[in-house]
DNA sequence: CCACGCTTAATGTGATCACAAAAATTCACC
DNA sequence: GGTGAATTTTTGTGATCACATTAAGCGTGG
């Protein structure tokens, strides 16, 4: 291993890589994607189920060759991130996943609560049985992140979960504004997933499913709503609490309790 | 009528020179404006103000000969621009500004009509004497941007008359998200200007500053959806009026009608 | 006059080099 | 041993070159 230390969270060094999708036969089905789409997405994805904690420095070079890409596509995908306030551009020009403050956990919050129940409400008369199955079965996929603790599975899933239903509403803007939410809540909640956990709430889900089943508008606002808050709350929480608890799901066990804190950042 | 720009001097974009104006003077006192920076401003700039035409192409090299940078600030700024739904890369991988669909144009609406009020409200409490002056000057440009029939004063006024409330709701996140929204609607509302030109609309901005006079926040709101509301009707209007009818849902999605005529946009 | 094939120009993507600023490291010195 | 200056490394920014793809000219042949 190079001298240069892995910028992925757990020091695992391959699992941020650009996975070459398997079965990824390709020459046939995808010529399109270009390098600096790929680095995007996986950078987004590792965003959005917090594979990379809050504080962390993201270098160019280092992480161009953690994901196996050049450097002018890495410079493509930071370079949109940051315009989607994923990342943080500072002063000195470095670039950084941002820190979590209570300020902008409000504001991340209140985007949120503003944008979610209206995609959920235009989704509502759009969702078929199919769509209503995939969401079921993201569903299924959470229940089973908590049976097993599976953090990253419960982010993934999480966000496949809402983002099926807010998709099927058909707003591109809409949806598009939502995505660059959570890639910023992301790196954080996945943060404190460690800390509230398996404290598995009253399901607003299958609430939510429910309201979908029955196409009862004000019901899915208020499941989701729901959903929300009481995500709001939990962290919230953790927020004031500088606990000291570190997270067990984190195999290497030695994570600090700060809740944005940097792991190897810059101040 | 469509494909024809009658009044706008949108003609071609050589207009937009990356001028020292933008309100910065030059390296005297910003020695830490980058390139990309600049050229991300201008840009923007021109997009909120719709001194560039939906549709219109946007070639790398060209738009930075005609804003006096290199290809690699501008790639920059393109790709934070594309990043932000600003602009709308194709299959073919060219750039271009976005057309304006009367799904798109109603999921933007939405996108306001929930943003806007909450920005307002934060800021209620926050603006301050001087603050409220600032939005009265601006108003007065909108005003007499009327009068003289300045398309571009009015733009950039009604724009800077917005964010000066916004901001002061200091949440960072929803202005971003707003400032997203009013880029991708800029083009194709100053185009739609020339069109509905300085009609009526009684006016809500005074009504708003009222409001925040006296603190009243459901004033404030409802101003500001009649505001976001009246701009809908007048633009929709026009949408019906120059486009070809547009079908009630074209569910199966690519075509659907396209409400802005194109200057020298891509097939 | 129009259609079709070829040539040419232009475009986006990516790599590589160059450079200044800022970290990180080294190392002398108290 | 700890501290501060000098050096090395790393960083982001920008320019330039190379290449594949595609739009645009442009001719010839029908």
């Amino acid at each position: 291993m190079i001298g240069r230390t892995s910028t992925l969270a757990d020091g695992n060094a391959a699992s941020l890589a650009l996975t070459a999708r398997a079965g990824e036969g390709e020459e046939g089905g995808e010529p399109e994607a270009t390098m600096q789409d790929r680095a995007y997405r996986t950078l987004r994805h590792a965003l959005i189920v917090g594979k990379l904690p809050p504080g962390k420095g993201i270098s160019l070079r280092a992480m161009a060759e953690d994901l196996g890409v050049g450097v002018m596509p890495m410079r493509a995908a930071i370079s949109r991130l940051s315009a989607e306030n994923a990342l943080t551009v500072h002063d000195n020009r470095r670039v950084s996943i941002p820190e979590m403050t209570t300020e902008r956990f409000d504001q991340l919050m209140q985007a949120r609560l503003l944008l979610e129940p209206a995609c959920a409400i235009r989704a509502l008369n759009e969702i078929d049985a199919a769509t209503l199955a995939r969401i079921r079965a993201h569903d299924d996929q959470i229940n089973l992140s908590y049976q097993n603790g599976d953090a990253e599975l419960y982010m993934a899933a999480n966000y496949a979960f809402h983002f099926e239903i807010y998709r099927a509403g058909r707003s591109e803007v809409l949806t598009h504004l939502l995505e660059s939410v959570w890639m910023q809540f992301g790196p954080f909640m996945r943060r404190v997933y460690g800390l509230v956990g398996t404290a598995r709430l009253t399901d607003k889900h299958e609430i939510a499913i429910g309201a979908i089943e029955r196409r009862d508008v004000t019901r899915l606002k208020l499941a989701l709503e729901a959903d929300i808050l009481d995500g709001m709350e939990l962290l919230g929480k953790s927020i004031f609490a500088d606990a000291t608890a570190p997270s067990t799901t984190a195999r290497s066990g030695r994570k600090s309790a700060r809740l944005s804190g940097t792991s190897d950042g810059e101040a």
